[in-house]
DNA sequence: AGTCCACCGGAAACAAGGGGGC
DNA sequence: GCCCCCTTGTTTCCGGTGGACT
């Protein structure tokens, strides 16, 4: 028997309508949002300076899709008075990325290696294209909260002041954020000129994602694979999940590709049950895997002392399980300073939960938890190579690191 | 009220690596 | 070949600090 379906799917009429990247035709239940972006950037379409916007929601709740959306109008219509360029700072993360993301969107599209030169080379040069074509640029700074740990805030008061040495032509900024606290702390001039307007996104209810399904479903699926059951079992999962949509959209198509690999002629409950759960292993599996080493250390000895029954893991408890293991491998023990970020990172993605208490006396130390199961965290660890490795090949079972 | 423990967490310095200009 | 720039990951340093204990 083979291993693939060459025949056509079964489900789909064209998958792509699901992937994270699609730009519907239209945004259901984001009307109101895409007015207002469209009123901010409007001047831009004029050749003017647009307003500066702060918008904020949690993931999943439609900012990337309705800034891009807009942002894409905004280029075909104005003729060419404006040129919207979207940033996405997970990708270029630091202040000299970003800037070199905009320069060669501004030459064409066509990425190019800028390293060795100067940040404030890079500016100029973005500085003189735009005043030499006097176009109205328009940058989102997609998930914004990314740079502002790395010196977002400089760049950020570089293209907002930009207006003021330019002839010709103008610059608007668009900053896109998860967290509303994200202008806390930041200079009161950059501030207030960044958040001309603020647009927050809610999440999503389950009948709005819903309607935000059945669009797509329409386009992206047969007729006749799909029911409203379906798709409410998956809008009750994400809307559980504060209303993300994007996690929606994810979970019809895995729940489409089970039931075309299982030759089915429609997606049903059992599917998306089964969808559900490989995309929260996938989810923990992706996350372990790509931990750098010494972080998968510091986990693993997580791990092992919950493994061993520990009472309670504290902050030394831990360095010295890490340094065991580490040390097991042959390798030097980074400082307790460095395993403390570790720990604090585990905890932000959710794998672990760490709190700072007080024992009097005894001093103050972080207090490690677990948050996943650490049998199914254990498993997928000892398949990094030397981890792995450190048992002896029958590793696995009963045997401990420590 | 003051002490003291066991770290916490910010900041700065440092090392190494990738890359360009001259 | 040397110098400069940027990035990433780490170490070093050090001024806090919550709360049980005296």
């Amino acid at each position: 028997m083979p291993l693939f379906r060459t025949d056509p799917s079964r489900i789909f009429a064209d998958r792509r309508a699901l992937d994270p990247s699609f730009i519907p035709s239209r945004l259901p239940h984001r009307e109101e949002e895409v007015e207002r972006l469209v009123l901010d950037l409007s001047p831009a379409a004029r050749g003017e300076r647009p307003t500066n916007v702060l918008i904020y929601g949690k993931t999943g709740t439609g900012k990337t899709a309705v800034t891009r959306f807009v942002g894409r109008a905004l280029n075909e219509e104005s003729g060419g008075r404006a040129k919207y360029v979207h940033v996405n700072c997970e990708i270029s993360y630091t202040p000299f990325l970003v800037l070199t993301k905009i320069l060669s969107e501004l030459r064409g599209g066509q990425p190019e290696a800028y390293t060795g030169f100067s940040q404030d080379y890079v500016y100029g040069k973005i500085l003189s294209a735009v005043s030499a074509s006097g176009v109205s640029l328009v940058v989102a700074l997609d998930e914004m909260d990314r740079l502002m740990a790395r010196g977002g805030e400089g760049l950020l008061y570089l293209l907002l002041d930009a207006n003021e040495r330019l002839d010709s032509g103008s610059i608007g900024v668009i900053g896109i954020a998860n967290d509303i606290g994200i202008t806390r702390g930041l200079d009161p001039r950059v501030r207030s000129r960044l958040s001309e307007d603020k647009i927050v996104f809610p999440p999503y209810t389950t009948t709005q994602l819903m309607d935000i399904l059945r669009d797509r479903a329409r386009v992206a699926l047969r007729p006749g694979t799909w029911d409203d059951g379906v798709l409410e079992l998956i809008a009750l999962t994400a809307a559980a999940e504060h209303g993300d949509a994007r996690r929606a959209i994810e979970l019809l198509r895995l729940a489409g590709d089970i039931a075309d690999s299982r030759g089915s002629d429609r997606i049903t409950e059992e599917h998306v049950v089964e969808a559900r759960r490989r995309a929260e292993e996938d989810y923990l599996r992706r996350l372990v895997e790509t931990l750098p080493l010494h972080q998968k250390a510091v986990l693993m000895a997580i791990c092992e002392l919950l493994n061993r029954g520990a009472p309670m893991i504290t902050m030394s408890v831990l360095y010295g399980a890490y340094s065991n293991i580490v040390s097991f491998a042959g390798l030097q023990p980074l400082t307790q300073r460095r395993v403390r970020d570790f720990v604090h990172d585990l905890a932000t993605m959710g794998l672990i939960s760490a709190e700072v208490r007080s024992f009097g006396r005894e001093g103050r130390t972080t207090v490690v938890t677990a948050k996943s199961d650490p049998a199914k965290l254990r498993q997928i660890l000892l398949q990094d190579e030397l981890l792995g490795s450190l048992g002896g090949g029958g590793f696995g079972g009963q045997r401990t690191l420590l």
